[in-house]
DNA sequence: TATGAATGAGTGTTCATTCAT
DNA sequence: CATGAATGAACACTCATTCAT
């Protein structure tokens, strides 16, 4: 038997459903979501979701990683439009300086971010997946934009470009859960603060 | 006739219960660890639980409340036995990088104390009583010894220290879960490196 | 596509879960009797009853309920194929004598609905709602046919119907407490010498 | 080893548990009453409760046929200071007349007093036990007075002594459920109303 | 006897998952 | 494929009863 509905169909279906789940999810976390909540915010029924997704892990984990996509699109898609090292990363923390943490939606989906990463700690075979796909990614990413820069001549000879990969990271990550748990934490500040003192850092100092 | 038990002997079996509930919170997260394996964790019956806490919750709550109030005590603890801020500072940085966050107890319960506070962003009186006794009193703290700073002399004017404070712990929360999520994380060396750019940006520079 | 079961199968399996519920509950009594004792007793999950119902509690209301509702039907069926004020009580009593309180099953029930009552006495939003549907009730409609029959001269003058309605319940939950605890009680007896008397001194009498 | 303390010591503690069992079962009912309320309520430990009596089901059982007692005293006490059979009868009515079924306290008694005969239902023995020490007692009792009254001249030759003694209660159960659960019953006005007519019926009407 | 901490079977309720229609 | 009724294994929590002190 042929499939009866397009794949574009089920593509679409199920990206609602992941929509609904995250929104389900950001509200009242995994373990207190319940399928049932999924089903009243997508008007899809329990049934048709067991049929696209095989559990409520699965569809968590592929909105995880979903995200995790997107955001490695995110960040790889405009990157070619910069040519320098210091314009790249220069961009990069404009990018998440430019994000609101304190948007409330933004908040919740960031919140199930950090525990679905934290979840992840229990979960071999998921902290793998996650190490693969998301902190090495985003690491490789940065460290090759450093690299790039101490080629080029941009930054100091002695800069470890694997070190400021994971500088970088730590900031955002730092700023980013200090920004969703306390209301009048100065976001931009900080990241506008570590941008300069990073790139003081990295870049050749005119004496 | 006394009391049937001493206060001492109800405050260690409080104590063991703790124990027991912040391991199985560990292994398996706040809402997927059941009273039973708390149960079978402690070898303390259902009811005896009960008989020290009223629910499941107020086991997380106190022992979060716990946690904070070590983390307060440790810091507050020795800081006293530093004179200047310059060293007080160098003693926080110094403490946490002493720290192995990759210990795998040391991890499970770094995990726990995250989760608690995410998860406290969903309920405003707990995000409120958090704010009240952790963020605050964690931003304060730093405060003060950068404001002593300042007035010493021994940092530079134009320093702000609430922002001052708000990069330490950025640093600090960025560095901690980087840690507990990635196993390859340079943990002490991002510390340390961190800790040399914030006294950096602080101290006067000798011309 | 419609509804997957008809409004006719939901309201068959409600009353199934109903009937097994009054059956356990007569049974045991309603704090007594167990949802496993109405899952056993009618075949029906745990899951299912609670698909139809969100409380052992509501249960039990609804079943109260659904029985005032028959009562009240049973009364206002037929009283109106009859014409006079005298006729219609005599059909009330006899109505009452006719019903069988040593019968297991009917005796069961009408311990259900006693301990209902009381049971609501302690809950003054159901004690207010029983009393709009239940007491109130029975009595207006009692005082009704009296008032007819005072209007219509075949009571005597100086007759006072809510009096006499509460008489008439008074008599009616008097006898039917005593059946269902005494068994030697003479129900019928008590009632037709009851309903003797009252129709005595409602009646003109010749002189 | 000769009993430490006194047998009347023993009785006094008794009655203290009884009393606050009573206040407890009156305010929540037998099964909603735990055995802590009756700790909290009258201040002796939980063990020394299990040292008088052997289950919260015997403290029940004891309370209500301490109430029974008290009853059939209060019956029996006073009767014999009034000689003719209408007196005694007289006297009966007055006394259920002169209680006040709305007055908080009496309710609550009233109510488990119900349950309890009704809760007996379920249990052969309970109830033969209770058909023994009460129904037949009380029946018993008003027989004989009518009886006494039929041999005296004072009641009619055709009365039926116990078909009176079976209406006397069936009223003032009637009156006292319908009070308890009904704000508005005129008790007084219908047991009042209620003394006339039986006792009409009793007396010898002059021609 | 008095105490109250300990016990653990039992309770109402939830919810991920299945499957007949 | 879609539906939502059915399932039942869990779960948090209660409470009568016991027993070491």
């Amino acid at each position: 038997m042929p499939p009866i509905v397009s794949e574009e169909y089920k593509r679409q279906k199920k990206k609602e459903i992941l929509n609904s789940a995250l929104a389900c999810f950001a509200k009242k976390g995994f373990q207190a979501a319940t399928i049932d909540d999924i089903v009243a915010h997508s008007s899809i029924s329990k049934g048709a979701i067991y049929n696209y997704f095989k559990s409520k892990e699965e569809i968590y984990l592929e909105l995880m990683n979903e995200q995790t996509n997107e955001t490695n699109e995110l960040l790889t898609e405009k990157i070619n439009s910069f040519q320098t090292a210091t314009e790249r990363l220069l961009y990069l923390f404009d990018l998440y300086i430019s994000i609101d943490p304190f948007d409330p939606d933004r908040k919740e989906t960031i919140v199930v971010h950090y525990e679905f990463r934290l979840h992840s700690s229990r979960d071999e075979n998921l902290r793998l997946l996650l190490q693969e796909r998301g902190n090495r990614f985003f690491i490789d990413f940065v460290t090759k934009i450093v690299e790039q820069g101490v080629k080029t001549g941009e930054f100091k000879k002695d800069i470890n470009p694997i070190m400021v990969a994971n500088l970088f990271w730590t900031i955002i990550d730092g700023a980013t859960v200090q920004a969703v748990l306390y209301k009048e934490y100065p976001y931009q500040n900080i990241l506008e603060c570590m941008k300069g003192m990073v790139m003081d850092t990295l870049l050749e100092t005119k004496s």
